[in-house]
RNA sequence: GGGCGAUUAGCUCAGUCGGUUAGAGCGCUUCUCUGAUAAGGAAGAGGUCCCAGGUUCGAGUCCUGGAUCGCCCA
């Protein structure tokens, strides 16, 4: 029985991934992590589960945002925190409704009631289900440990009375109330359009624009301009900037009044009669161009201050018509003015309008340009983007219409001081795109009048008199009865006496913006505050939450807003934000284009570790992704394999020798590797803490490729040799990496785990590793170490003389704290270079001349403007002398600009310049060079190692296996039998061959150019 | 139109407080090493640090303006 089971350097990590998870089912591990830190009465980390809607197929970018809300919650449970996390169902909204739509063939929403709203309703509750099950599969599969058999679904009844409840808590602090909105419009369709869909519709069109004439006596007027015509007819006041200089403009025989930076745009070079402010214009009255509608009030065409009016375009007199804009409408309100609407639902002109009523307001445009006769100044086509009904095309209209408010705008003090004690990443989130929104918080536009969502728990009788609702109870209670499914249709059955007046009350037909649902989330995925209160106030705040940037106005906004208004708090402390998820050429992934990745072929081809790795550690999370399946298998190569191939050796020579690990004298080898494992495990710690996979996992990947890299290569010999030691240290490496990485990659590290240590159920089961202890002066002298081989190296490349070739001699120069790095490590270096010793030199005149360079980073702020005198004075000083001075410890002395400064060795930077005819090469204070020289014992000896080479080569294509004795046969070239002669025992030792034959007969190959023949046969 | 972010080698990305010679990996060329490795090592080619101004002794880094891409909002 081998110790360990083996391990297949040609391993699927799909395959892998699947028995990995194959074992947590069994054990129940995810369960049972959460169970043992229950027991341990641990502190909660609190984890919020933003609802995805399931009503299509998961991709690669919930992959993205699956495993983030991942890691953290895993890498907090190893440290020690309780972590339950509950899934959720996000099941509202009008992008559900409008996919029935679609799929039903419905148009609008005259044809969704003539279908029936039960009937529609049914069909939106199956879809918003429809694929739970691939989601699950998904989640499931990449290792996303959430509770989803116990998700909160926001349809449940359950799930509405909680947010019932927070509604009517809201409509208790008079902060629920109904109020006019102007509202991009579909009159066809007969529905407001959210602002993405209006997005989504922008068209260039050709609309009239007209300049009139609104008089304020004979011969004056003011000139105002507007593209959409039709609204003239229900022109209600005429806007001005108080702050803008206006001209009376002499045109003819009349006088016109303008902003006077439009003047010459439009009427060109004109007298000017006066200048005043706009603010002067303030109350003036005049004459509206057409009279079918009047009554606006006491202001009814007035002259009013508006900050909104510009000089961009136009004439600076801006036409208001109360019901078809935001700022008109606003401007109304501010002034008390009556809101008159003559345009219908349909998009129609009602009875009042004379000859234009019942035309489509659109399509009526010519005719009042027409009608307007002599108070049109000019007509002029006009071409601009505007918005059309994404769905059918038709012009929107922006449109005054009732609806419900919840006023945010009471608490957005209190969310701007919660704001700044939420930990964003990226930072710049909290005052930038988060802060600006809050800072410019409106009112929450609530309802929605639509069909599939959390019904307005709103009702009301026909004198006006209001109340909501907060429970099913209070529903038995009032009414007798509660529906089965509070959802529309029947919740809409549901009357009862007004207290107030003895009417009947019925529910507003309304049903809320499912953003409200999610920002419930926190109380009513418990059910709160009707049971599981103790549950919820446990759970709230969350520590963490983490989705898409996109949501930094969707659920970011809606989890604060909602629970401000509730607890006066935020519900979150940090949140992780996501990028997007581009295609490699920088394109947004989307159906249309056809440049989706679908996460199942990433999954197949690699695996879920390795697509959780290329999100973790690729780059920083929120800056988005150029993503395909290829730049995921590179992050394969680069980590997941090295990896599995240095516990593949471990496993392989551990069961070759049978060997058991013990701690054993240790090597400064040995120490070295323990001291960087324990770096890695600090660094790894206080990345994690800050939600830093990236440097996190590359910090890991640094340490995998050292140890594979370095301690591996450098400890084969112990390895062969079965030195219990040695293994203990791998295995101490391997076993400690595997819980760094578990919350990164959990597959993959629970696989090593199982396999080298299994003294729990599960590596995620362990404690995350606590730091061991650093030897940063050994960690410092290795890098030195490194780096002076690859300085011999380099010098080897340039001599064109191979490793394989033994040299009889390096010259290092290197001092103090560097020579004794070296020192320590000189076998090391002696064999990493194939040289037979090493020569100190402290001294560099031997090599190379010193070369002084001023340190800018301290002499600049010291010197200032004067810092080129200061450089000259250093290129002035006697490298050589001062060199030496600095390099023991003393300063030397400059002049600058007539002054003394004392410089230290800090101060400047030495390097070593070469001297000519040696092969050197130079790094900073330390340079190695190489004595290439062969003597004939050099020479033999490098033959030999030739040959080695070759017999191994033979050995491999002859299909041996690595431990396989073989006899060894060789001819050919006597110079190359000679130098296996006096090596025998080395080459033997190395190729192991229990016999070598000087006689003639096998292969041919051919070193430096003389032919070595060899056979071997398995002994 | 407004807010926010990004732009560094063919590709994917680092680049600290502003410090003078801008790095890594992949890919490419040429070598090399090998009883684990699809691996490792050396050398080379490859850069207008998006552009233009400015601040500074010194700018990939700070400021202003612009371009392009993206997100959010109107």
């Amino acid at each position: 029985m081998p110790r360990y089971e083996p391990v297949d350097p040609g391993q699927s990590f799909p395959k892998l991934e699947e028995s990995v998870l194959e074992r947590w089912r069994e054990r129940d591990v995810f369960h049972e992590s959460i169970r043992r830190r229950e027991a341990e009465g641990a502190e909660p980390y609190v984890f919020y589960e933003g609802p995805p809607t399931a009503n299509g197929r998961p991709g690669s970018h919930h992959v993205l945002a699956r495993i983030f809300k991942d890691v953290f919650p895993r890498y907090r449970t190893m440290r020690g925190y309780l972590v339950p996390r509950k899934g959720g169902w996000d099941c509202h909204g009008l992008p559900v409704e409008l996919e029935i739509e679609r799929e039903l063939g419905l148009n609008n929403k005259h044809e969704i009631e003539a279908y029936g709203v039960e009937k529609f309703n049914a069909r939106c509750r199956e879809s918003v289900l429809r694929y739970i099950d691939e989601f699950d599969k998904l989640t499931e599969r990449i290792g996303f440990w959430l509770d989803t058999d116990n998700a909160y679904f926001t349809l449940d009844n359950d799930y509405i009375e909680s947010v019932w409840w927070s509604l009517k808590t809201v409509w208790e602090q008079g902060r629920l109330y109904e109020g006019h909105k102007v509202v991009p419009y579909c009159p066809r369709c007969g529905t407001a359009l959210s602002s993405h869909e209006v997005a989504q519709g922008y068209r260039d069109v050709v609309d009239p624009s007209v300049y009139v004439r609104f008089p304020i006596e004979p011969g004056v007027s003011l000139l105002g301009w507007t593209t959409t015509p039709w609204t003239l007819l229900s022109n209600a006041a005429l806007a001005v900037n108080p702050d803008v200089t206006y001209v009376r403009a002499r045109v003819g025989d009349e006088i016109l009044i303008m902003a006077e930076p439009l003047v010459e745009r439009v009427l060109g070079d004109v007298p000017i009669e006066a200048r005043f402010k706009g603010s002067e214009l303030e109350g003036t009255k005049y004459d509206p161009p057409f009279h079918y509608v009047t009554d606006f009030g006491p202001l009814s065409h007035t002259v009013l201050a508006g900050d909104f009016v510009t000089t961009d375009d136009g004439t600076g007199v801006v036409h208001t018509a109360l019901a078809f804009g935001e700022d008109d409408f606003a401007l109304g309100e501010q002034h008390g003015m009556t809101l008159q609407n003559p345009v219908k639902l349909d998009g129609t002109f009602d009875e009042r309008m004379g000859p234009f009523a019942g035309k489509f307001v659109k399509d009526a445009d010519p005719e009042i340009v027409e009608a307007l006769g002599d108070r049109l100044f000019r007509h002029v086509p006009y071409e601009h983007a505007y918005p059309h009904c994404w769905r059918c095309g038709t012009p929107l209209l922006y449109y005054a219409k009732a609806s419900w408010y919840v006023r945010t705008t009471a608490v957005r003090d209190q969310m701007l001081a919660e704001n700044e004690k939420i930990n964003w990443y990226p930072e710049h989130i909290k005052h930038g795109r988060f802060g600006e929104w809050l800072r410019g918080n409106v009112d929450w536009a609530l309802s929605r009048e639509r069909y599939w969502g959390t019904p307005l728990p709103v009702w009301r009788c026909d004198d006006g008199h209001e109340h909501a609702i907060g429970s099913r109870a209070e529903l038995q209670e009032l009414a007798g009865a509660v529906p089965d499914d509070l959802h529309k249709p029947f919740i809409d059955d549901v009357t009862f006496v007004c207290r107030e007046c003895g009417g009947e009350m019925a529910r507003v037909p309304e049903v809320i913006d499912a953003w409200w649902d999610s920002g419930s989330m926190p109380f009513a995925q418990w059910h709160a505050p009707h049971e599981n209160e103790d549950v919820f106030e446990r759970r709230f705040p969350a520590d963490y939450i983490c989705e898409g940037i996109d949501q930094t106005r969707g659920w970011f906004y809606s989890l604060l807003a909602v629970n401000t208004l509730l607890f006066g708090r935020s519900p979150y402390e940090t949140v992780l934000c996501l990028g997007l998820i581009l295609d490699p050429s920088g394109q947004k992934m989307s159906k249309s284009r056809g440049n989706v990745v679908d996460p199942w072929d990433v999954i197949d081809a690699h695996g879920a570790d390795a697509f959780r790795w290329y999100y973790f550690t690729s780059k920083q999370p929120w800056d988005g992704y150029r993503f395909s399946l290829e730049t995921v298998g590179e992050s394969v190569r680069q980590f997941m394999l090295t990896l599995w191939n240095t516990y593949g050796f471990y496993v392989l020579y551990a069961n070759a020798g049978d060997v058991e690990p013990a701690e054993g004298e240790v090597t400064e080898l040995d120490r070295w590797v323990l001291s960087r494992l324990a770096a890695t495990t600090e660094v790894a710690i206080e990345r994690l803490d800050d939600y830093d996979t990236t440097s996190a996992g590359r910090a890991i990947a640094a340490f995998v490729d050292d140890l594979s890299n370095w301690y591996v290569r450098r400890s084969r010999r112990r390895f062969w040799d079965g030195e219990p030691a040695a293994f203990w240290v791998l295995r101490e490496c391997l076993v400690t990496v595997s819980k760094l990485l578990a919350p990164l990659t959990p597959f993959i590290a629970d696989a090593m785990y199982e396999n080298l240590d299994a003294s729990e159920p599960s590596v995620h089961l362990c404690d995350y590793p606590a730091p061991g202890e650093r030897d940063v002066e050994l960690e410092w002298q290795m890098e030195v170490v490194r780096d002076t081989i690859e300085l011999g190296r380099a010098a080897r490349a340039h001599a064109k003389v191979k490793v394989r070739q033994p040299l009889g001699e390096a010259i290092v120069v290197a001092a103090d704290r560097e020579r004794a790095a070296i020192e320590r490590f000189e076998e090391l270096v002696l064999d990493e270079l194939n040289v037979k010793s090493l020569r100190f030199v402290s001294e560099a005149d031997e090599l190379g001349r010193w070369q002084l360079k001023p340190n800018y980073r301290t002499l600049g702020p010291r010197f200032g403007k004067r810092m080129p005198l200061a450089a000259d004075a250093v290129a002035a000083l006697d490298a050589q002398r001062a060199a030496a001075t600095l390099r023991e410890g003393g300063v030397v002395g400059v002049t600058v600009d007539g002054e003394e400064y004392q410089l230290g060795a800090d101060d400047v930077q030495m390097a070593l310049e070469p001297l000519e005819g040696y092969r050197v090469e130079r790094a900073g204070t330390h340079a190695i060079a190489l004595n290439v020289d062969l003597n004939p014992e050099l020479r033999r000896e490098g033959l030999a190692r030739e040959a080695v080479h070759a017999i191994q080569a033979a050995r491999k294509s002859a299909g041996l296996n690595v431990e396989d004795r073989i006899a060894l046969t060789v001819g050919g070239d006597d110079e190359l039998l000679d130098a296996i002669r006096a090596h025998e025992p080395y080459v033997s030792g190395e190729t192991l061959a229990t016999s070598v034959t000087y006689d003639g007969a096998g292969d041919a190959t051919h070193i430096e150019g003389l032919e070595l023949r060899i056979a071997v046969e398995r002994a």
